[in-house]
This record gives structure tokens, sequence and C-alpha cells, in this order.
DNA sequence: GTCTATAGGGCGATAGAC
DNA sequence: GTCTATCGCCCTATAGAC
């Protein structure tokens, strides 16, 4: 899995900078495209702070300088990697119905291919609970909060077109499809043969308006 | 991974052993006892064996004396806790529709009395994911695979009943509505305003037999 | 600004004394 | 059966070389 060259292009400040800052920037991107690499092969556990380091070509005070600790480069792997990949930045409202549960799906197929992140993400995920762990808990509390706000969203259109039940409730829907999403690539994990994709397919069943139910609305796209 | 020379307590060639072999048994799971009220209080991280020991009033070595490693013991405390709170062993087969996830409900109920749980519990399964460590990862799996298996069980009579909708895969099933559980209370602990109950009553929309396709329905599992 | 070298304190685990 | 002592590893912090 290769990477493409790394361009940093976010600091507009940098330009009344002195010199060699942008060296830095692409420095700490190369080195969290070099984690990822390492994350994606195998899991979180193992890899402390000296052995990602290690495998990387760099000392582990090295990776502190660009990463304030082990937790924030965890974290901003993870981010980085979810940057690259939105899946439903490109949701079409059109076909919310669809849209809700297939983005997860799209996300647990992506992620099937590399057992590390799941491993990755369900590590920090856990870590994040426990007190003292202020970066990773602000990370993965924004990001549920975040994708949380845009499933919401995506049913209330559906809702609206008539392409999802009424009667369901956005936010406790959208907190259900986020929650099956993690567990069952745990339970995948465990035991392959749990079929992510077979019991996320259930979740739609819930979405489906009541044809008895629908003095309310009556468009309905087949 | 070497073998502690430690008795196992469910060994039954143990009956060869000298003697002193219950006051063993006996101090360990006092022990077991004094772990679950620290771990109600707190989480797993922080919980160093030697937090541990000193907040019960051994020596860390002594821990490891009765449970092999700092993984053992803390799936002890949950193998003890979960002894304690069987949920579906009391499962009323009549009600099939209500108890698959009403059993659930039950569980996440008494979970949030107790975040400490939570938290190792899910820190416990995280780790198990991880490479080396076969202990967790062998109770994770046996648990849920356990779990699967009865909720489908549930989930199949309350078809055969008529009380659930016959076209839902009961494993898929099964998998969801556990997987819906552990996510929701992981959202929870970060998100206390997410509705663990309200979000896994969805489910149930699941279940609920369509009387539009009731004469459809013509196969019936063997 | 970038990075190396080094040191402190805590961890899980083990060995051997009592 | 339980302890003290100790080992090697870990994360983190920091002083200072380039």
């Amino acid at each position: 899995m290769s990477t493409p060259p790394a361009v940093p292009t976010e600091d507009p400040a940098s330009s009344r900078r002195p010199r060699s800052y942008a060296k830095g920037v692409a420095r700490r991107q190369e080195i969290l495209d070099r984690a990822i690499e390492v994350f994606a092969a195998k899991g979180s556990e193992g890899t402390s702070l000296r052995a990602i380091a290690e495998k990387i070509g760099v000392s582990h005070a090295a990776l502190l300088h660009y990463f304030g600790s082990r937790e924030e480069l965890l974290v901003e792997v993870l981010r980085e990697r979810e940057r690259r990949h939105d899946d439903y930045r490109t949701a079409d409202d059109r076909r919310a119905h669809d849209e809700v549960v297939g983005g997860m799906v799209r996300a647990a197929h992506r992620n099937v291919t590399v057992p590390g992140f799941v491993s990755l993400y369900t590590s920090l995920l856990a870590g994040s609970l426990e007190p003292d762990r202020e970066y990773s808990r602000e990370f993965f509390a924004t990001r549920f909060a975040r994708i949380r706000d845009r499933l919401s969203a995506l049913i209330r259109i559906g809702q609206e077109e008539g392409g999802i039940r009424a009667d369901v409730d956005p936010e406790a829907m959208a907190a259900l499809v986020i929650a099956a999403s993690d567990g069952l690539q745990t339970q995948w994990l465990l035991e392959p043969s749990v079929g992510i994709e077979r019991s996320l397919a259930l979740l739609e069943l819930i979405l489906e308006p009541d044809p008895a139910e629908s003095d309310k609305n009556s468009s309905r796209t087949a």
C-alpha cells in the first residue's frame, strides 16, 4: 500500500514563518504516513513508542518531538486515515434511505481489509474511557458527535422525502447504526464467520416506511 | 508463555494433591470479591497490578500467585460478575419477542450504575484483539459465541410462535443485538445524553412481524 | 528547528527467602 | 503461602548537539 508524496498544504500562516518550517511539517506527515503503514499491518499493542520509531527509522524521542505523546500519535494516525476516507461526505441526499446504512457498510468493507486499524481503533477507544486520556477522549467524543449529526440529518431528509419511516427517532437511530458498526467489527475480529454486512442490512428494516402508516406521507420511491 | 505452578481451580486431578487446597481456593475467591469492588468504583486503567494489590491489602506478587497474570485476574473478575448476572438464563420462551432485546436492556441498565465495569469490559475486549492475549481472547470468543447461540435460539422460538418476523436471519440478528449493546454503552460513556434504551428499542422494530407478509411466508425452518 | 542521548519512575513478571 | 528483591521493559521528560 503505497503513499503519495507528502505535500502538506493546510497551514496558510506558515507564509510568515522564517524558513525550514515546511520541512518540519513534511517530516511530520512522512512519519504519519509510515506509521499508518505500520499500523495497517499490526495492531496497536506490542507497538510501543520505541517499536514504532524503530520501524520508521527514527528515535522514539523524535516521534515525541512531532507528537506530544504516544496517545497523540495514535490519535493522529486515526484522524489522518479518517480524513482520507470520509464515507458520508459524498452521501447523496436523494437516496438517504440507502446511504444511512450504506455508508457504514462501505466503511466496514474497507476496514475488513486492514484488521490492524480495527484493532487500533478499538484499543484507542477503550483507552479513551479511562481517566487522564483527555486527548483521545476529546477525539472520540467529537467524532461520534459529528457522525451522529450527519447520520441523523440524513435520516431526517429521508423521512421528509418519505423514504424512511417517520416515527423513528433520528438521533437514536444514528447512535444505533454507529454502535452496531463498531460492535460488529469487534465480533468479526474474534470470529470471522460473523457476517458484518448481513447484520447491518437488518438495520434497513427499521427504516422502511410502514405502508399501513402512510397517512402522513405518500411519496415512495421503489 | 510459561505456565505458573499455581493450582488451577477446576482441575479434577487435584484430588491427588496433598492438602491445604481448600484454603487457597477460599483465599482466591476472597481476592476476587475485593477486586470486583475495586473495579466497580474505578476502571481498569490506572489499576495496575500493584494498585489493585495495595487496595486489597496484599503484595502484587500474591495476586500473581493466585492469578497467573494481570490479564487473567481481569478476565476472572469479568467472568465472576457474569456468573452473578445471567440475563438470558431466566428468559421466558413464551415471550421471546420481548426477551431478545429485553435482556440487553436489563444488562445495560445494570451496567450504567457501574461505569467501572463497562470500562473494564471495553478495555479488556480491546486488548484481547492483540497478539499474545490468548487467555482473554478465548474468554471473549466463547462469551460472544454463547450469547449469540442463546439469542438466536430465542429468536427461532419467537419465529415459530409467530411473535417474530420470519424472514430475519436469527444468527445475524443475534450478532446485531450484542454489537448494538456493546457499542451503545461505549458511546454513552463518552456522551451520557446518548439514550441506550431508546436506541436498543429500535431493534424491536426489526422483529415485529409484518402483517402484510404473513401469508406470503410459506417455508418454515426445519 | 530538528533530533540524539540519557535518566526517572512505573509496570508485569520472576526468584528465592521465610 | 506470602513476602522482598530484582529484572527488563515501557512511557515520558529534558538537556543539549547539530
